[in-house]
DNA sequence: GTGATCACG
DNA sequence: ACGTACGTGATCACC
């Protein structure tokens, strides 16, 4: 269709030529993480196939292909596992959910109308090696889709290879120029280089401690491995010269192993390769099969009505409020809020009942009804239903009270995945394969389009499906926790803890929007002094809060050197200023600048726009279903970063004062609680026994990993370094990553990672084994059982494993971190009321709680939230607390023993 | 909507 | 050889 082009040119045609097996392992494991929601209605995955034929639809529309085949691996055994036999002998099994797909992709293949082959003892590379260069001969222009890099061996002018680069449809293609470019070699050459590398997922070994970065370069100096060995004798004497000698046998071997065949025995012809389109009536039982109805509506096939289940509903009304008397144990709730923010979000309407009666209302007003107030107060009947703190809090708002939550969907769903926590109480239904009930959006809309549904019963059905999904999923749920062992840290921790936010949240903190109105108009006007400075240092105007300009200036018309860049230009961050503070007085300017306009912006002006006008408190919400490591976040706004470090910063907290006369700020803080943690999971004995002893920890660990003697004095730069690395441990160190914090070579903190574990070898076992039971289980656990799944672990691509690794060590630590606050906050409330104390928590730092009480409580309110964090759980190490007083909670001033 | 930056633990 | 510290949220510029 396109062999002729638009001026009547005669066009090449066109080939494509697809690498089955690569793409198929690369859809697969693209979407690995959202395995069990590519399922069809028979419990078949298909995120490969599903992936696969996003590829197909993506290639033929871009290149137009007169010809097209797909190349299969025809089995485990070919020629190169004669030759080696350990060829690719390091992969692992292909999981059986892959290969249950593999007949439907070659049916999918099929049904497009796309030829496939393979060929016993050669690989899909080889046949595509052989077809590549009879089409390059034949004046054919060629496209291979393949998802292995190992192809671009077959780049000829004619013959471009696409490698996919993300997911399965972003490709890069690999032309001669590019490779040269980015690789330095050309096709050809690049076999070689992989001669020289080895290849660790071919498993074959390359020449001992050369690496890429050598094999290019050898080759690029020698031109071919031939080359390389006829002048090795000339080599100065190195390691690296004998083992290019003593390895010269391996090297040829893996020449053979890393060449594609050009010559296999394959008996299609180009010419049986005609591209004629798909089969629509094939392709469209096939995609019934698979439940592929984006696809099947695609093809202007008629999806089957997405059938959820017919519901029964019955509009509740002050005239059938007796109908409320048939629920005696246990109830669904559920008021629908369609904002995000429920301090401020108007309500639309509620469902409450049982699976044989779902009541329904638009009406809030009737939530003031005795007859529903008191069923939602009374104890002795359970509450089921989704987000427990925003019903509280919303409810709370408007007079009503709800007692006895036993289930909250969001809530078990998020500890059961992390992942699986969506507001969207459909989306998350399905998620639990329960389909039963339409996601918001579908109902609302989206945008500036959102809105109720007119119709009442369009929006009534949603608010009863929502109800039944909430039932239905109780079930299946708790026996997944109580599965996980997580039935505690959901009955003990987690939703206590959302009633506990809920009164936090209600609370809110009083802010003075005085200090914050002087603060603004002096801050504006020494941005404008800052401004002006900048303007004159810079020679001209322009907008110092864009990155892009102000990279310019310094770059550019003052000629900075550039230290670091990111992906769209320079990098102007602070660790880059400050280094060229001395080169330019304007640098300086710019970092007060900086430092102003952020507090000016996030803190001044933010936290004025959300002091609520009526009490002039600011009411924030903690997201509890959110964090992958079990800590809370706080939004609208984030009361959880304001400004401590610096001074400036600082004097934001001035505006953070009691909501009554005669009240203070009081605040306590876990001191070293990760590093606690981290001395009890890991068991170390030297860790444990500073604590133990009381020491400043980030001393004592100077002290091990510099090898002073008892009679020496830890200098403040040791100890600094030493807390460096303690940082370092708890995020799952690299010496790369400590270098770069701490500013020496990564030479330099690598020689400190290694005296640190020497010193506490507990830690080093901690942080091997943790790697491995995330390996072995695919998540790893905090102390209550809080889980973090890590499918990334097994990832091919380094930098993801590595932050898999990372993320494997420091969640139990973080986690377990965020359990402990969240035990104590949760026994807080009791024991405050034991004490007959007024003092109200107000706040929630990760490891610090804030409260405001009356002066007079503040000596009982001490001990009492001590002896609550102290004892929150007992650990191989003592917890410790520290607390500090003041009028604002800019003042605080620690109280001493 | 995304990326860069910077505030916190 | 690879290229990073862990966990968050708000603001601004720019597409």
């Amino acid at each position: 269709m396109n062999t002729n082009g638009k001026w009547g040119v005669k066009m090449a045609k066109q080939l494509l030529l697809i690498d089955g097996n690569s793409i198929m392992f690369r859809a697969f494991f693209a979407m690995h993480n959202q395995l069990e929601r590519f399922t069809n209605q028979d419990g078949l995955h298909t995120a490969a196939i599903y992936g696969f034929k996003l590829m197909l639809d993506h290639v033929l529309a871009e290149y137009h292909p007169d010809a097209a085949l797909v190349a299969f691996d025809a089995g485990k055994v070919t020629f190169r596992t004669q030759l080696f036999d350990d060829y690719k002998g390091s992969r692992d099994k292909t999981p059986s959910e892959l290969t249950e797909q593999i007949p439907y992709v070659r049916r999918l293949v099929q049904d497009s109308g796309i030829q496939s082959y393979e060929l016993s003892n050669y690989e899909a590379d080889d046949i595509i090696g052989t077809l590549a260069q009879e089409a390059d001969q034949a004046g054919y222009e060629t496209t291979i889709i393949t998802g292995d890099r190992d192809l671009t061996q077959l780049v000829t002018p004619q013959t471009t290879v696409a490698v996919t680069k993300k997911g399965v449809t972003q490709t890069k293609d690999y032309t001669p120029e590019y490779m040269q470019e980015k690789l330095g070699v050309t096709p050809v050459q690049y076999i070689d280089v992989k001669a020289l590398m080895g290849d660790s997922s071919d498993n074959y070994p390359g020449v001992t401690k050369i690496g890429e970065k050598t094999a290019v370069s050898l080759i690029q100096e020698y031109g071919s491995l031939d080359g390389l060995y006829e002048h090795v004798q000339d080599m100065k004497p190195s390691k690296r010269k004998e083992n290019l000698i003593n390895e010269e046998k391996i090297a040829r071997e893996c020449q053979t192993l890393a060449t594609i065949k050009r010559d296999a025995p394959v008996e299609v012809q180009l010419t049986d390769l005609t591209y004629q389109g798909p089969d629509q009536e094939a392709l469209a039982e096939l995609y019934r099969e698979l439940n592929f109805q984006s696809f099947l509506s695609q093809m202007g096939v008629e999806a089957p009505v997405p059938t959820v289940k017919p519901v029964q509903y019955v509009e509740l009304t002050a005239d059938n409020l007796s109908l409320l008397d048939q629920f005696k144990t246990s109830l669904v709730f559920h008021l629908e809020m369609l904002e995000a923010n429920y301090h401020l979000a108007q309500p639309v309407g509620f469902v409450l009942g049982r699976p044989d009666c779902w009541l329904v209302s638009r009406d809030i007003n009737l939530l003031q009804k005795p007859e529903i107030k008191q069923l939602l107060a009374n104890d002795g009947i359970k509450k089921d239903v989704f987000n427990a703190k925003a019903q509280l809090v919303a409810l709370h708002r408007l007079g009503v009270s709800l007692h006895h939550v036993a289930f909250d969907l969001l809530l078990a769903s998020y500890l059961l995945d992390t992942n699986e926590n969506s507001d969207d109480l459909g989306l998350l239904a399905q998620v639990h394969d329960y389909h039963d009930v339409q996601p918001d959006e579908v109902v609302y809309g989206k945008g500036a389009k959102q809105a109720v549904p007119e119709d009442n019963e369009v929006f009534y059905t949603h608010l009863a499906n929502k109800a039944r999904a909430i039932y239905e999923l109780r079930q299946p749920l708790f026996d997944q926790l109580k599965a996980n062992e997580q039935l505690s840290l959901y009955t003990d921790i987690e939703l206590p803890l959302s009633a506990v936010l809920a009164q936090m949240e209600i609370d809110g903190v009083m802010v003075k929007t005085s200090t914050l109105t002087q603060m603004q108009s002096q801050l504006t006007e020494r941005l404008s002094e800052l401004e002006q400075a900048i303007y004159q240092a810079a020679g001209e105007e322009f907008n110092i809060n864009s990155t892009k300009q102000l990279g310019v200036i310094l770059f550019e018309k003052l000629k900075l050197p550039v230290i670091k860049k990111t992906k769209t230009g320079y990098s102007t961050a602070v660790s880059v200023l400050e280094k060229l503070r001395d080169q330019a007085p304007v640098v300086d300017l710019i970092l007060q600048y900086r430092q102003i306009a952020k507090i000016q912006s996030t803190y001044v002006t933010g936290l004025l726009k959300v002091i609520h006008p009526d009490d002039h408190k600011i009411h924030t919400r903690y997201l509890q279903t959110l964090t992958q490591t079990g800590r809370l976040s706080s939004v609208d706004p984030n009361l959880q970063n304001i400004p401590v470090r610096v001074e400036e910063g600082r004097r934001i907290r001035q505006a953070f004062v009691p909501s009554e006369a005669g009240w203070e700020i009081f605040s306590s803080d876990y001191s070293q609680v990760e590093l606690r943690v981290l001395a009890h999971v890991s068991g170390d004995q030297n860790m444990q026994a500073d604590f133990i002893n009381g020491e400043d920890i980030h001393a004592a660990t100077a002290r091990r990993i510099f090898h002073l003697l008892p009679d020496e004095e830890v200098t403040p730069n040791m100890r600094r370094q030493a807390k460096a690395v303690n940082f370092g441990i708890v995020y799952g160190i690299s010496d790369y990553g400590l270098a770069q914090n701490i500013n020496v070579s990564p030479k330099q903190a690598k020689t400190f990672i290694e005296s640190y574990f020497a010193e506490f070898p507990g830690v080093h076992d901690y942080t091997k084994s943790i790697v491995e039971t995330a390996r072995q289980q695919g998540y790893v656990e905090t102390i209550t059982h809080r889980r973090r799944y890590l499918p990334d672990i097994h990832a091919k691509n380094f930098n993801l494993r590595s932050f898999a690794e990372r993320t494997a060590m420091n969640t139990p630590i973080q986690g377990s971190a965020a359990d402990i606050i969240k035990i104590a906050m949760i026994r807080m409330g009791p024991a405050l009321a034991a004490h007959h104390l007024q003092a109200r928590m107000l706040l929630q730092i990760h490891d610090e709680l804030v409260f405001e009480a009356p002066k007079e409580e503040l000596a009982t309110l001490r001990q009492v939230v001590t002896e609550v964090m102290d004892s929150a759980v007992k650990l191989s190490v003592p917890l410790k607390v520290e607390s500090k007083v003041g009028p604002t909670w800019y003042d605080l001033k620690k109280i001493e023993d």
